[in-house]
RNA sequence: GGGGGAGUGGCGGAAUCGGUAGACGCAUCGGCCUUAAAAGCCGAAGUCCGCAAGGACGUCCGGGUUCGAGUCCCGGCUCCCCUACCA
């Protein structure tokens, strides 16, 4: 039998052994062989949506950094919760439903299985036993039961919201859907329409989202991206009378009450419900028009800020409430604009154009004045200029001397005292607009009784599951595809009465909102999942993933997991206590001088760079991000394929910090087969015909070399371990490397506990080759199941040390030194190594540091 | 406009507290082995000047603090990511 390393052979045959012997299959409270004494550790990567591409070999870095975390802590005595499912409602295999007439599911399952094939390549130690399917009914089921529980709470109801509509599809579009007042798909027109929708109420959540945020160990950019999307801004609601006859007053929004003196106009949204009332006879046909372009508008355009600002007067007036209402400057225009946008505050602004850049501009724009009503702190307003900052107020009746912050609440309770005001607390964060007129996704679980009301179904009665349909596009008249399953849409209340079902679905993100609490516990079939285990298995202690859900994702997430939380059903008020960003991996792609981008497969890659296989122009090289239009990507499958599965992790982890975004560069790719090959070839003789080498077998031996190699061990140990906080297991893996090269030059001195512990340090990496190498030197059960090496130590120092000698803070000199030697030793061994540069010099001042330098500071 | 991150050899990157800049890997060059090549093993290598010993310069740019700065402070440039009229 061949003794040569061939990864293909030994790392099919280990999966095959995992998988037979359920090597990683996590034992939960009551089963059998639980261990209650082991400490838990939940590490969790974000689950894939498995699109129809697969996997490219930047999606696994994030998977493969968190399996050598799962592995160590493992290895480490911990019981360790790491599981992989699949996030399978969504858009795409929708789309590809309509196009094709394939059931969505089937598209999904295929797409899975391949997913499934190529996690299970990269060797990751999920424990597959808790695989799930957020479109699985059995999955859903839980999902539409917490749905319940927000509508019982009030949580969840359903409200008339301005969505997309585009008529040419009959459908309505996500804002991510519409470009520029069209549609992405098809280029047709779009408008905004008045939409009943399941909204869900995570504002009532907001202060709690924020607050929470400071008990979690996550990246403080993703903490403050949290803070700004949910954006809390203290100030007041003011109201304006009107001076239209038996008006309602107008309801404003500010941060700043104390600049109210200042306001010279108030500006109202276009989609405002008093619009209409307000424009007069002479302007109602200019703001019905101007209400109408609003309309096709997208965000996009209506926030550009290029752009200047438009609007239009609609002839009416308000009356300031803090001015006397006979005074000229009480009464001020009311404009509609659509800088100001109907779903923040009330959909209305006073309009302060000294203090505000946005009033200032429009203003400015529309010749409206504009009256200074802050001074900076020491200073004089300055009419030219628009003062945002805090100051002193001036021409501004009573609230006159008063600082800003002073001057905001004085100006609060004055409104309070006269009713018209108080102070109100806003967020930028809306409702959750919860559903979607499509097919693919869950199904809300409630019946429209036929007086109106909503009931949600019982318990017993989930999962409400999809009905078949024979077209998956929404219907004509912009019914949800589920209002073509007639007989489906057919229930009736708890007490009897006919009813139909809600033929709306539920959007992608519900499904991933609480996937890590079902993987504790996937196959509970009276639960979502079991209370007891949930309080065992806690919160996610390691949460990897990418930033592109620094917002979304993760803040649905907190807001179901907080409802649970007042439900008494989990027992953590945050599910991630950790959360770690892998950094994007990025390739090569290369540019022609007019700066168009060649795919990489017709580029020829040389050592002067790239030039076209075409023309033969020489290409600029750039980096960026993998994608099917540069032809860019590379595919795991064929990596693994020609250097090993070991090879692809230990790339992946050696190409720098896991958080930074680096290039593939497939020429570094072998260098990392090489170091395994040399791996191999310390344990095992190629040319003989024995398992291991035969020393690898016997007692230890001792020696110089052996004690050398075992200080380059422990401080490759210690520099692996010191790897696992910053996770840059690019120098963890250096100092492996570094041992692999002094071992080879003295393989003798190699011992078979070396070995063990040099096994067991790079397992976590390269799972497959210490497998066997491990076995090969008798290792009977799997050494992801061994106890990690300990460090001693006494081999991290060594008796003597090189100290570096400065003159002037420049290298001039080196000399060994013991360890331990005292200043006045040091400064003498420093004085003879230099003494010649030091010659006729007036030495002004040494500095010794011990271990490190002696720097003589001369004239 | 706002927020976050980064800038070190030909390339990816290393440098724990302010203390030898460039660990480890790739690419390159040389040697050994070989009839030869590949593989492997051993070694060289920041740039410039010099036959050499040696010297000067060097962590985006300009200042500063310090015996000593990739690291700390001030000012500027470039790139990447996120966000964007939120009153």
């Amino acid at each position: 039998m061949s003794q040569v390393y061939d990864p293909r052979e030994i790392e099919k045959r280990w999966q095959a052994k995992w998988h037979e012997d359920r090597t990683f299959r996590t034992p939960n409270p009551g089963d059998s062989d639980f261990d209650p004494d082991r400490p838990k550790y939940y590490v969790l990567d974000m689950f894939p949506y498995p699109s129809g591409a697969g996997l490219h070999v930047g999606h696994p870095i994030g998977y493969i950094g968190s399996d050598v975390v799962a592995r160590r802590a493992r290895m480490q005595g911990h019981n360790v919760l790491h599981p992989m499912g699949f996030d399978a409602f969504g858009l795409p295999a929708e789309q590809y439903a309509i196009e094709t007439g394939v059931h969505p599911g089937e598209f999904t399952r295929a797409n899975i299985d391949t997913y499934r094939r190529q996690l299970q390549m990269l060797g990751l130690s999920y424990d597959w036993d808790r695989e799930l399917a957020t479109c699985d009914p059995e999955y859903y089921r839980w999902t539409q039961w917490i749905f319940t529980r927000l509508f019982d709470r009030g949580l969840a109801y359903q409200a008339e919201v301005p969505v997309w509509w585009c008529e040419a599809l009959k459908t309505v579009l996500a804002n991510e859907e519409v470009i520029n007042g069209r549609s992405e798909r098809g280029d047709h027109p779009c408008e905004r329409r008045m939409l009943k929708q399941w909204m869900l109420r995570i504002t009532a959540y907001a202060d709690r989202l924020i607050d929470d945020l400071d008990h979690v160990d996550w990246p403080d950019s993703v903490k403050t991206m949290q803070r700004e999307w949910i954006g809390r801004s203290e100030g007041a609601e003011v109201d304006f009378r009107l001076e239209l006859e038996g008006a309602e007053p107008l309801t404003v929004f500010t941060t700043r009450p104390d600049t109210l003196h200042g306001a010279t106009f108030m500006v109202l949204a276009p989609e405002h419900p008093m619009v209409a009332a307000l424009a007069t006879e002479d302007q109602r046909s200019a703001v019905q028009e101007y209400v109408r372009q609003a309309q096709v508008k997208s965000d996009l355009e209506r926030t550009d800020l290029a752009k200047s600002k438009t609007g239009v007067f609609t002839g009416s007036y308000a009356l300031n409430p803090l001015l006397d209402p006979s005074s000229p400057e009480a009464r001020v225009p009311i404009w509609v604009a659509d800088y100001v946008l109907m779903g923040y505050g009330t959909g209305a602004i006073m309009a302060v154009p000294g203090h505000d850049e946005r009033d200032h501009e429009f203003a400015t724009q529309y010749g409206i004045s504009i009256s200074q009503v802050v001074a900076p702190e020491g200073g004089e307003p300055d009419p030219e200029v628009c003062f945002t900052g805090s100051g002193v107020a001036v021409n501004s009746g009573e609230l006159d001397g008063l600082s800003t912050e002073d001057a905001k609440a004085r100006a609060i309770e004055l409104l309070s005292e006269l009713g018209t005001g108080r102070p109100k607390v806003t967020y930028r964060l809306r409702d959750w607009l919860f559903s979607r007129q499509r097919y693919w996704g869950e199904p809300f679980p409630v019946v429209h009784a036929e007086d109106g009301a909503v009931h949600r179904v019982s318990d017993d009665e989930l999962p409400i599951q999809l009905p078949d349909v024979d077209d998956y596009a929404p219907a004509a008249d912009g019914s949800a595809p589920l209002a073509r399953a007639t007989e489906w849409l057919k229930a009736s209340t708890a007490d009897g009465a006919p009813a139909t079902r809600d033929t709306d679905t539920m959007p992608g993100w519900a499904g991933s909102c609480w996937y890590y609490l079902r993987f504790m516990d996937p196959h509970n079939a009276t639960a979502p999942f079991d209370e007891e285990v949930q309080r065992y298995w806690g919160n996610v202690d390691l949460y990897v993933g990418g930033v592109e859900h620094a917002v979304l994702h993760l803040l649905y997430s907190r807001f179901w997991h907080k409802v649970l939380y007042d439900e008494g059903l989990v027992s953590t008020p945050e599910p991630f206590q950790k959360l770690f960003n892998q950094g994007m991996l990025t390739a090569f792609a290369y540019k022609d001088s007019t700066g168009r981008l060649i795919p990489t497969d017709q580029v020829d890659v040389s050592e002067e760079g790239g030039k076209s296989k075409e023309t033969g122009e020489p290409l600029d090289q750039v980096i960026s991000k993998m994608s099917k239009s540069l032809r860019n990507v590379v595919n795991p499958d064929e990596v693994i394929e020609e250097y090993g599965c070991d090879t692809f992790r230990l790339y992946e982890m050696f190409m720098g910090p896991l958080s930074d975004s680096k290039p593939w560069n497939p020429r570094d790719v072998p260098g990392c087969r090489r170091f395994l090959d040399r791996v191999w070839r310390l344990f095992v003789d190629e040319a003989g015909d024995s398992s291991v080498r035969g020393q690898l077998l016997e007692e230890d031996c001792e020696g110089e070399a052996t004690e050398a190699l075992e200080r380059h061990l422990n401080r490759a140990i210690k520099r692996i371990n010191d790897s696992f906080g910053p996770f840059n297991f690019n120098t963890g893996i250096a100092s492996l490397m570094t041992f692999v090269n002094e071992a080879t030059k003295a393989p003798e001195a190699f011992t078979r506990s070396q070995a063990q512990r040099f096994a067991l340090a790079l397992s976590p990496f390269a799972p497959h080759i210490t497998e066997e190498l491990w076995s090969r030197l008798g290792g009977e059960e799997s050494v992801s199941k061994a106890t990690w090496p300990e460090v001693d130590d006494r081999f991290l120092q060594d008796a003597e040390y090189e100290l570096v000698v400065q003159i002037r803070g420049k290298l001039r000199g080196k000399v060994m030194v013991p360890k331990g030697a005292d200043k006045g030793a040091l400064e003498a061994a420093a004085r003879e190594a230099v003494e010649e540069l030091l010659a006729g010099q007036e030495v002004v001042k040494v500095v010794v540091v011990p271990e490190r330098l002696v720097n003589f500071v001369v004239k």
